[in-house]
DNA sequence: AACATGACGTTGC
DNA sequence: CGCAACGCCATGT
């Protein structure tokens, strides 16, 4: 479910895990979505675009890893996500709002990508 | 089965 | 703003 809505995320928007976790039902699972992310095989980064899941203070999360942070901020920016001096995304801009209410009983019966 | 460890969030200083 | 304490969920050992 996790790479199934991250896959939807507009290009040049951000989502939290927090979001993620409560678009798919469980509002309190955010850090089960990091490990969901944290599994994606290579393979399928250039379909699930992980880079726009930000945690809620609007910045990177750079917990247990070193080079991921670089090469997410990296890749946002490319798609024209503008970086705060001090390294926040703007969520009350950039924040995408999620899919409709109907639209996400309908992911749970499609393809995860 | 118990325990430690994270791509986390909220709350309360 | 920052920081710590908890709570939460899934994995790995």
């Amino acid at each position: 479910m996790v790479y199934r809505i991250v896959r939807r995320v507009p290009r040049g928007t951000v989502v939290t895990y927090g979001q993620v976790a409560a678009i798919l039902g469980h509002p309190r699972a955010a850090r089960a979505v990091g490990q969901a992310l944290r599994m994606l095989p290579p393979g399928l980064q250039r379909i699930v675009p992980w880079q726009r899941v930000i945690n809620a203070a609007g910045r990177i999360s750079h917990r247990g890893d070193v080079l991921r942070p670089d090469r997410q901020r990296a890749l946002l920016e490319a798609e024209g996500v503008r970086f705060s001096r001090s390294g926040t995304v703007d969520l009350r801009r950039l924040r995408w709002r999620g899919p409709r209410r109907e639209w996400i009983v309908k992911l749970r019966h499609e393809p995860p990508f």
